[in-house]
DNA sequence: TTGAAAGCGCTAACAT
DNA sequence: ATGTTAGCGCTTTCAA
């Protein structure tokens, strides 16, 4: 670190120290017109004395672009979530588009206010993750015609891309798997509010209970918050049951994993006192003893999908008609179910 | 989703609609003027009826303000960034300032250019943290006047804050345990370029050999990626050695999984046949078995610092010279090692 | 090969 | 209580 400036150097500052206008500054920059060779190095000298960085607000505001694509996802600590950014970020092209991360802690204001300020800071895309999601959430955007994608089993709209885990396949699919093990009181931990890939989940449960004549009991469906500690609340609500369920569903590995360790508090043996199976296949469900039976979901695919999705909407090609992907999950039988 | 549009609505189209100027439309949103009761009706209606968002990038044009803070990080399926991600976003006012994540992917070429985008979009404030990172990495930001924190043992210097995690100190206690539970052939897994934590662990990691008058041999110094498959084949590595070691440290706890998962595959009983430590304490070190000794560094505090400062730097508070916040790491006993 | 000037959408003097 | 206008830093006609 040598130089210590006070402010950002403008073009107008490179275009004095060169002794050119800005024109001629903002043409060798972006190549559009030929400039002559000594007054090219004339200006690259005057930048790289300046330390100058062009101001991007500055050209977003004329373009109309910011060549920004964001990320809005619930928790930034879910391994899920993680891996669907990484996907993205696979997707959009690096040396165009910029990736943010916005993280919105499973909060349903923020959720509606994050969208609120990628409108207002004009990003180019959105790929938007939520669990509590309201399609209201995301009409700022769609209103003003900027490409949404949106994750976790939604319908495809007219203004918004879809891409999905096929929720409802998977949720009858663990659900069935239990029952041809034997278990007949099966509970479900799920999320508070009811939308998007949770609900979704449930109801396909519901669906293979009613298909192997299995009365959907109301107790055995437990509302806690999508989180560890909300996993070991929820196993311990359905353990205090005056009957116990003998297996549980989780919304996802990282609440399967907080029950898994609220039933060992109590002594129970997983899966002989009972069964726990989740969603996602994140790592740590292959690194937790017992190893944990879940659903495969393909985050990383389902990242890089929307990212394409997104920036065909943005290229302004595509079909007129809203799109849907989805990607089935699969069981990872091991040892906890 | 009812309503669709085609272009964002300005300042200048509320104006109209309203039948008022474009200074009104602006006082009746800052309030930073009186407006009489009628005329910010007529106002607001406009707005509603219009959808309209002001425009950031106008706005941050004329305040030289973007309200942004940004979190660059090297990996963010680690959990340890992640939750350091969270530790940043709870002390960021959120009504304030606007976090966003952006993932380098540990890749050097990507740090630098992440920094220079995040100068020309005009971030607020920068809290950067890389494995590979150069100081010269940050300098776009530092020579014009951005508050930038880093993380990861460096040395405060002009022009930026330093939030560190004691790694010498960590780095040598947990060479320390491991001499003293008998461990003489101690292998280190570390990051391949030589800066920032993981060098600095590695330091005290030779400090504490110097101390037993164990020679550091050059061969049980592992460089592989930051991974778990880099600590797949650190471990393999180390292991294929004529005379491996009985005890290795990972630079991370997800090295040290990777780590443990390759003598896991070799047959190789832990930590009997060799002991495993690492760095973090992440959720997976407690879910793994054997469970994971580990250095608990303060993931969320290191972020909520960052945070702090940066928030200072920004209102101009704070003493002039550079501070330097550092958060100890405790040793998390398990079976490991 | 180069320049002058308009305009992107907003805020804040400076009027009235 | 409200309006006119300059200007934030850039790109791009239009002109020379």
């Amino acid at each position: 670190m040598t130089v210590q400036r006070r402010r950002h150097a403008s073009i107008i500052d490179v275009a004095a120290l060169a002794g050119v206008s800005v024109t001629t500054v903002s043409h060798t920059l972006s190549q559009r017109r030929p400039v002559s060779a000594a007054t090219r190095e004339r200006v690259l000298d005057a930048i790289a004395e300046l330390g100058y960085q062009p101001n991007d607000l500055a050209r977003s505001m004329r373009s109309q672009r910011t060549n920004t694509i964001a990320l809005v996802i619930p928790d930034i600590t879910n391994p899920f979530y993680t891996s669907v950014a990484r996907g993205l970020q696979d997707a959009i092209q690096a040396d165009t588009y910029f990736g943010i991360v916005c993280n919105t802690d499973a909060n349903p204001d923020l959720e509606r206010k994050t969208v609120e300020q990628l409108v207002k800071r004009r990003v180019d895309g959105i790929v938007f993750s939520g669990y509590y999601q309201h399609q209201e959430d995301i009409r700022p955007a769609v209103s003003v015609g900027i490409p949404v994608v949106l994750l976790g089993s939604h319908r495809p709209k007219e203004g918004y891309d879809v891409v999905n885990g096929a929720d409802h396949e998977s949720g009858a699919e663990a659900t069935r798997y239990l029952i041809g093990r034997g278990h007949r009181r099966i509970g479900f931990i799920t999320a508070p509010a009811g939308s998007g890939a949770p609900a979704v989940r449930v109801d396909g449960y519901r669906a293979a209970l009613h298909e192997a004549g299995i009365p959907a009991e109301p107790d055995l469906l437990l509302r806690a918050p999508v989180s560890g500690d909300g996993g070991a609340q929820g196993m311990n609500a359905l353990l205090d049951l005056p009957e116990p369920p003998d297996a549980v569903i989780a919304t996802n590995d990282v609440v399967a994993i907080g029950a898994i360790g609220a039933a060992h508090a109590r002594g129970l043996r997983i899966p002989d006192d009972i069964a726990v199976m989740g969603f996602d296949d994140i790592e740590a469900a292959r690194l937790i003893t017992p190893k944990l039976t879940t659903m495969a979901n393909q985050s990383h695919q389902i990242g890089h999908a929307a990212g394409r999705l997104v920036l065909q909407r943005i290229a302004g090609e595509g079909p007129p008609d809203p799109q849907e992907v989805v990607f089935s999950a699969q069981l990872r039988r091991r040892e906890s179910a």
